[in-house]
DNA sequence: ACGGGATTGTAGCAGTTATTACAAGGATCG
DNA sequence: CGATCCTTGTAATAACTGCTACAATCCCGT
């Protein structure tokens, strides 16, 4: 038993937990191994190096936001501003915020273009496009695509605004909405 | 000569233009050294510790991209669709992308709340919304700031598609001012 | 020229990092 | 029982981190 394929998985999962609550920042072998239950020698057993570890764990949390997205909010056509409104709300739900946190360290890591985080950070940002536009009223096409990328600029703007020490500046963003998205 | 003050403000000059260009993420103290041409012994002369060095460091980040903006955009007064134009063009203008790029960086610093950076993104973040207020019009008062959330949510908004893939979705935001922000 | 403070280099500390060599334990199968 | 392989701990590596003790050098006023 105990077998290695299990194993992997179990840490996988552990790993995406943990680093949704500690971010990029304090990952190094032993942490990580702490934060699981083992030992960095076993993690270098597992897996081959800390790249793949870092690899199939932040795709394990890309996956698990993408699922909770589509649980939070079903996939029902809405006007902008409804949309908009409703998911700023669930991104600024205590519960979504370690989610937006790491997701605002992964574009950081991204834009310094360190390995393997740009490839990530494109794939989840296509991933957000579709869950909006699968959720935004009118026929498909760049028009709509437009507005969803309009959509996702505002909520990743409110998340940066929630992440330092702006929440008045966020509260007035979701304000703003029905002033100017509804003339 | 080499006065300890004009050491200490050379060097500052020095690493500010390194810390843009390199990042938030190398940044050990023989690093630093490297980049201004003097040692780390030297560094912890000048100064305490390295917390200091980086809150004056990205002070002075601070005060040069604040007064680029002033100098790139003259404060007057203008309808929010023309100043988020403006201000999204001189963004993604490519001589703006490594100030944006520390931006972020800076920002998830401070989400993860390593010190001293929450205070520094606050700051910037209150620096910004002044910026973008003193330069649209209508009658100061809670609904002109409303507006400048606005806007600043989405000009952050497209710099991370920017850092991260997303030159797509960035033009689409920039076209889409037209379109929701006319009606 | 000389004493004394300001400046700087060398070397080292104790801590961390990813990774590996070696070997001991454990199970499994002949 | 014995041999083999899977699993795991111990310990080490070489590199790096912020920081410091010590000593050498430099420049200045006298």
């Amino acid at each position: 038993m105990a077998n290695r394929q299990d194993q992997r998985e179990k840490v996988i999962q552990m790993l995406a937990d943990h680093l949704l609550t500690a971010g990029l920042a304090q990952t190094s072998l032993r942490q990580l191994a702490a934060a699981c239950g083992t030992s960095d020698r076993m993690l270098l057993y597992y897996f081959a190096d800390k790249a793949e570890i870092m690899t199939l764990v932040l795709g394990r949390v890309a996956e698990q936001f993408s699922s909770a997205l589509d649980q939070a909010l079903p996939p029902e056509r809405l006007p902008p501003h409804v949309l908009l409104q409703q998911a700023s709300a669930l991104v600024r739900t205590p519960a979504m915020r370690p989610t937006m946190r790491l997701w605002l360290d992964m574009v950081a890591a991204a834009a310094r273009q360190e390995q393997p985080f740009p490839a990530i950070a494109t794939a989840i940002l296509h991933q957000l496009m579709a869950w909006i536009e699968a959720r935004l009223e009118g026929p498909p096409g760049p028009a709509r695509r437009q507005r969803a990328a309009f959509l996702l600029a505002l909520i990743d703007g409110i998340a940066i605004f929630d992440m330092t020490g702006g929440e008045a500046e966020a509260d007035a963003v979701e304000q703003a909405l029905t002033d100017i998205l509804l003339p």
